[in-house]
DNA sequence: CCGCCGATCTTT
DNA sequence: AAGATCGGCGGG
């Protein structure tokens, strides 16, 4: 019996073998996979990715610190780190074990535990507010320096990404990563084209410009 | 809607 | 001293 395509799957999470790979592959298939941390689920609708040693973007370009450790760890983790003294940025871990490569989690649709989320963030006025940024997301979602390492396969501190059989986008947004200063020229972001939960539009040339707008 | 700027931790 | 950010404020 040939099944068509799309049968409704029930959820599961991504395996191990679905980070190990180079992070500029794993980033556009995260798109629409599904961030659970507790009760709170969000849609994954934008990311960037990381290449360590290669990409003067990264934290890890310049080897191994106290804050980016997680990211020379094996895959299937999560790095988070503390960014402006401010906010908290999660990252899933790509790559092999010893390898620092890294896809940073940028906006979530908020999906489950939403009256949570808008508690988590008394800042937000719209619903998009809640998850569209990596520092924003991370609120929403409860994540903080207690989830640096956890693993995302295992759900050992709650957090898990999972699928439910959505597939990523055919065409995603692409276009150069936000707040860097070197590597611009490199296209390493990517996003769900017109949802509004994308934390920016298409910026520095290399991408194709924001749907729906001139 | 847009732009400016301060907050305040980590690494160089 | 700069950075993978955000929110409040002012102006259009």
């Amino acid at each position: 019996m040939a099944a068509p395509e799309a049968p409704a799957r029930g959820l599961h999470c991504l395996a191990r073998s679905f980070y190990a790979r180079d992070s500029l592959e794993v980033a556009p298939e995260l798109l629409n996979a599904l961030v659970v941390a507790g009760q709170r689920v969000g849609r994954i609708v934008e990311v960037e990715a990381y290449r360590g040693a290669e990409d003067p973007a990264s934290h890890a370009y310049r080897g191994r610190s106290r804050r980016n450790a997680t990211m020379f760890g094996p895959p299937g983790h999560l790095y988070v780190y503390f960014s402006y003294g401010n906010h908290w940025c999660a990252n899933a871990v790509c790559g092999e074990d010893g390898v620092a490569m890294a896809v940073l989690l940028r906006a979530i649709s908020p999906v489950a535990g939403v009256e949570e989320m808008w508690a988590a963030r008394p800042a937000a006025r719209r619903l998009r507010d809640l998850g569209s940024g990596p520092g924003k997301l991370c609120q929403a979602l409860g994540i903080d320096r207690r989830h640096d390492g956890a693993d995302l396969v295992t759900g050992d501190r709650g957090v898990r990404i999972m699928t439910d059989g959505t597939a990523s986008p055919p065409q995603p947004g692409n276009g150069s990563r936000v707040g860097i200063s070197t590597a611009q020229d490199r296209p390493w972001r990517w996003w769900v084209p017109g949802d509004p939960n994308v934390s920016r539009p298409a910026s520095g040339g290399a991408g194709r410009k924001w749907p729906g707008k001139p």
